[in-house]
DNA sequence: AGGTACATGTAACATGTTACATGATTCC
DNA sequence: GGAATCATGTAACATGTTACATGTACCT
């Protein structure tokens, strides 16, 4: 039950429509919790049957035209209560670590060209959190303006450094040109 | 679809019953691929439905007997696919790091307590972690038995120990007895 | 005969993904 | 008036979760 308080975070943050909401998730929140338009139109409907939130008022149609939406106090409250309850940390999910196990059943043909990619792909990312942190907490002016929002950024730099640092090592690790097909049926 | 793949793969470490499958995921595999055993039982029943395992024959009576599956060449030749296949990397999915966002807006009551317990259980799971590799993986006798298994094992630990230090790290950022609450209706 | 562990399953629901449908606004 | 963009939505399906149902084997 994350993705309703995703939004009602964001609500809060800033009024706003389904598309504006979106545009969000592909960015900053996006970078933990992310979410396709669909998912959320459907839970701005379910937040606001439930009374968490409410679409300001509009003269004129309805399809078609913008729709904001802004937390109401039982919205405001069923965060605050969420953000205190006690909830066990996800297991670590990762399909990427479930094909090196595969690999060493099946072989390890074409692995290596996929580990440099994500390398290069956790790079990138890396170098996307590293830059927004340059920008937004700048060395010199610390313990200021936002300790948590740095928090959470803090933790993408070193998710992604851990990715890159694993990979690289992995990467020279594994067998150059190894064993293609331990199998051999009949 | 990692769910079929993991079960290959566990499938032709040892072919198994649905219930030993669900036990193998309780521990190595589901560290970073967990399923229950209504997701496995399922799941056996499209891959044999489309050909990639088979039950061994068993003679009697069926319903509340174990059921051993192994794995057909087509499955072998789907998770060698796979294997090799381009898939994007996981983006961070973390409703922890969303809480830490969600308190920015409506304060940290609560949240030092479940930070500080969060930093205990991934403590606990990176002590687990270290055991197996020294029990699977003595320092001395490396290149030898198993470099992927190793692998996927250090990453487990990295995860782990990056939490750790992350954690408690921003216990010690975190602003001791903080603002209760912003909000101020009316 | 009753309890416990083993073993397989069904049903209902919640969440996430993919493809498509529809109307409004703006720019040319 | 046609195309592009903004904006909201439906439908169908895949995956994951929770609760429950049923039968077998073994031990006492």
């Amino acid at each position: 039950m994350s993705l309703p308080h995703a939004i009602l975070t964001a609500l809060l943050e800033k009024p706003s429509s389904g598309l504006e909401l979106t545009r969000r998730f592909d960015k900053s929140i996006g970078f933990f919790w992310s979410a396709t338009h669909q998912q959320i139109y459907r839970e701005l409907g379910r937040l606001e049957t439930t009374g968490l939130i409410r679409a300001l008022p509009q003269a004129g149609p309805v399809r078609g035209q913008k729709k904001e939406y802004e937390v109401l106090p039982a919205g405001r409250a069923e965060l605050a209560r969420w953000t205190a309850a006690a909830e066990e940390p996800r297991p670590i999910r990762d399909p990427l670590l479930l094909r090196l196990r595969a690999a060493a059943v099946v072989g390890t043909a074409g692995l290596d060209a996929e580990l440099r990619r994500h390398l290069a792909l956790h790079r990138a990312q890396l170098a996307h959190y590293e830059a927004i942190e340059r920008r937004d907490f700048p060395p010199g002016e610390e313990a200021g303006a936002e300790p948590l929002q740095h928090a959470v950024l803090r933790a993408g730099i070193g998710l992604e450094s851990f990715w890159v640092r694993w990979l690289a090592e992995t990467v020279d690790t594994l067998p150059p040109a190894p064993a293609e097909e331990p199998a051999d049926p009949s």
